[in-house]
DNA sequence: TAGATTGTTAATCGATTAACAATC
DNA sequence: TAGATTGTTAATCGATTAACAATC
């Protein structure tokens, strides 16, 4: 049965780990990683959320989705809940990712570290500027060319892609979706700032640099309208 | 204690706009401009809501927020509600942002367009490598010459700037952040991977890149278990 | 055992949704 | 008026929190 069928309960609901739970265990995961670096054997819930910026209620919560990995009294083996996280994750085994657009950003996005150490490969990096087709790109300590995005259906078939990251501009962005889609890809991260189209069964994350600008606009004008209030009250 | 991201206490309380709802009005706010420049005078929350991926139950619920701005039978003024959406987000004004780091993701943000039609201007470019400090950054079509990170003091005392972007590695993120709040900076925006650690009152934004990949990896692998179950199921 | 800390419960809070009365 | 569409209501859903029994 094609994905389009399953019904919705099935994806957020039963025995599903929440979404807000996952979006969380990066964090975790990172600040364990940190840990287990400098050698640190076990955690309490209590230290992890605090290095990780949450409550430990919430803590513990998010951790029971995973399963009881805890021990009461004495904490989390540190190398452990790595492992669990980073399974629950989809980090144990490798993911091969494309990135098209290979401006300021795209550059920014091959050369980060924390992509290869997490299991993510940069088998492909595209471009239709001619400038660019040829240049070598240095991706976790290799150099990779740029290939012009004619090539794409080449290097996809060789090669089990299912991520693709969109870091063309906004007006190449929906296009070089659809060439993704076509042939394979089934989640996109998007920095371009427009709202893909995608069928049934394809993720789209996007990221978006001026809304970001825009919420902390946000919360500086209410502070600064707070501080005026206060200060005109007493 | 630091909140992961905005801390809770200061908002939604006291008849304020919900978080979930601050974060979709940049969608729609760019929706608009986007209408407003093709010359469509007026929208129905269908229209909007399709064009910006949401309900429209959703999006009439967070407008109604900022106030009634809709006329019913007819739908909303495209401009007025523009503007009625910028207010809210304080984009009626002009901020004057600092970005720490001037590398390639640096480099991007600095020349993103998307900030200054926003009322975002860039008003100091600031690194600590030599052989970045002196070049000129094209910015809104002006160029901007890259400063020594000693001198943003300086840039802080003559320009009203509260928010800055740290753009920096890792490990110069917790210093960068020190600086900035020590001199005005009361929301930041953080590429780093690291939790920074801010006084009260201080706002921060983080954005991972390898975060978002890793969100996207778990809701891949949960497709590929999925089919798997449903392949072996009929 | 005594102290510590997990995993779970139940209450609360906030966000989403469908439906529809209000009204242009 | 008749048709269209908003703004609001009330129900539901999901996330957060504090508290504590379980148990190492």
């Amino acid at each position: 049965m094609p994905l389009s069928q399953v019904p919705k309960s099935h994806i957020g609901a039963r025995g599903g780990i929440p979404d807000a739970t996952v979006n969380r265990l990066p964090t975790y995961h990172r600040a364990l990683v940190a840990m287990a670096a400098r050698g640190i054997p076990t955690v309490s819930s209590e230290e992890l959320a605090e290095s990780s910026g949450v409550s430990s209620a919430k803590l513990r919560k998010d951790l029971s989705f995973l399963g009881s990995y805890g021990t009461r009294g004495v904490g989390y083996d540190v190398e452990f809940l790595v492992y669990q996280i980073a399974r629950a994750l989809g980090l144990t085994h490798e993911w091969s990712v494309v990135i098209v657009g290979v401006g300021n950003l795209g550059n920014a996005l091959a050369g980060y570290p924390g992509f290869a150490s997490r299991g993510f490969n940069v088998v492909g990096l595209f471009d239709t500027s001619s400038a660019r087709v040829g240049e070598s790109v240095v991706v976790a300590g290799c150099p990779v060319v740029v290939q012009h995005l004619d090539t794409l259906p080449e290097v996809m078939k060789s090669s089990g892609v299912s991520i693709g990251v969109i870091a063309t501009p906004e007006a190449a962005a929906q296009s070089v979706c659809n060439l993704l889609v076509a042939h394979g890809v089934t989640s996109i991260l998007n920095f371009a700032p427009v709202l893909l189209e995608v069928p049934e069964g394809v993720d789209v994350r996007r990221v978006d640099l001026a809304t970001e600008l825009q919420i902390l606009a946000f919360h500086e004008q209410r502070k600064a309208q707070n501080a005026l209030r206060a200060a005109s009250a007493g």
